[in-house]
DNA sequence: ACGCGCCAAATCGTACATTGTTTGAGGAAA
DNA sequence: TTTCCTCAAACAATGTACGATTTGGCGCGT
């Protein structure tokens, strides 16, 4: 854990205990991606046997992945025609940043009150690494960015709300990877991780709490005004 | 929908556009049912050739239905060993009313914000059928009570918040379904609807949403109290 | 220009093969 | 006699193949 160079956008431990088909895992996992990073475009048609054909197996493992995606929000059914990709469009960014913000501030009043040394000395690691990265590498900046709060969400008792806020953490990394963090972003992303540690470190649970509702909602809408604006020069 | 006698729980518009497989939608419906209303055990397993021949198709409808259910949370899989029903027990219920009462309020104060005069007629009109029958029809109580809150979300703008909403109550009300009411648990839900109802009028968004933050935390309450209650005799 | 019917394509259900897991009977050791 | 191990047969999950049914479009005829 001590490594500072193996951060991988893993699910916090206990999450997604997915044991899927050996072979139908693969394939969820692929489509799966190919949804969430934008390589599957929004509508778009997901032809069972085109998909089978492109990961090597035949149609089975091909329709179950679908049906897991289905459950999980990311594809569309319409009976007798088959899956379509579900857009992440300006509404479905807007709608999930708004779970987080109502969601976060209880993971978080929570961490307060339970954080241990270690968990604070862990916090400022990562956040001595954010800093050392300083946006230099965005790709790397996210995932020390998702490290950070996982370190706050990943003991939670409540494993339906941390189960949430990953799914929905992502989506959010992975549309917001798309885009640059304007100087203003950063500034305030520096600024409030910062601020959260003194929080934690005092044992302020509540203002933790409000800060972390203010960081997400900047988030969702950094994400958002980055999506208006290209949606405004793709039409212009 | 003047109609007194027409109250069935489905969702609210816009909400579920399930779509499924026709032989696969029933199979889906029937087994997550099952699991719902407990006929199914906690972590029973699933035998995907038993539940073929149960509903009377092939294995293959079956497997859509239960990755479905995966996605949903309500299946659990091992990698080759199949799929068991996900234990609903106490833990299940405290990590979905929790989330209900860092969501309802936030639906509940835009509702406020925008309720027009026949949605409050609508609300009193049902919270009048709801005192009308004071829970001697439980289950009627249970639809009714359902119908009230969706008043309220349906319309939200959040599709995402209102569907999660939406299935967590689903589940909440299978389970409560198998307890009755307490005497003061009754008192405080036509308590709570008339405050509500009032507040709703004068526009008073965060009284509102606090009231309903109470409201949601006191039937999570009430339904994980029977529950325990039923486990200690169970144990004794 | 507008319907009508046929055809290509893809979904959906069924049947089957393969592979991994569970179970229980038999036997050896204590 | 009891306990534990072995191993094989039954069982069930997972992957493959195929046929039926639905859908959407293209072109033909009017």
């Amino acid at each position: 854990m001590a490594e500072t160079s193996d951060f991988k956008a893993k699910p916090p431990v206990g999450i997604d205990p997915i044991g899927a088909s050996s072979e139908g895992a693969s394939v969820y996992e692929l489509i799966r991606e190919d949804i969430i990073e934008g390589r599957l475009a929004a509508n778009e048609r997901l032809v069972v046997t085109d998909l089978a054909r492109r990961h090597g197996t035949s149609t089975n493992p091909v329709r179950e992945a679908l049906q897991l995606l289905r459950g999980e929000g990311f594809v569309i059914f319409t009976p007798n025609r088959g899956a379509r990709v579900r857009p992440i469009d300006q509404e479905f960014v807007r709608d999930i940043y708004e779970i987080g913000v109502l969601i976060e501030p209880a993971l978080t009043r929570w961490f307060v009150n339970m954080a241990t040394v270690e968990d604070i000395a862990e916090l400022e690691r990562i956040q001595g690494l954010i800093e050392e990265n300083d946006f230099a590498d965005t790709f790397r900046h996210s995932e020390l960015d998702t490290a950070f709060h996982t370190v706050m969400y990943q003991r939670h008792y409540n494993r339906h709300a941390a189960e949430l806020w990953w799914k929905h953490r992502e989506v959010l990394r992975a549309v917001s990877r798309r885009f640059n963090f304007t100087l203003a972003r950063r500034a305030a992303i520096m600024r409030e991780h910062r601020e959260l540690i003194a929080h934690v470190k005092a044992g302020n649970a509540d203002e933790a709490a409000e800060l972390v509702a203010r960081h997400v909602e900047g988030s969702g809408r950094h994400i958002l005004e980055h999506m208006r604006a290209r949606n405004a020069a793709r039409a212009g």
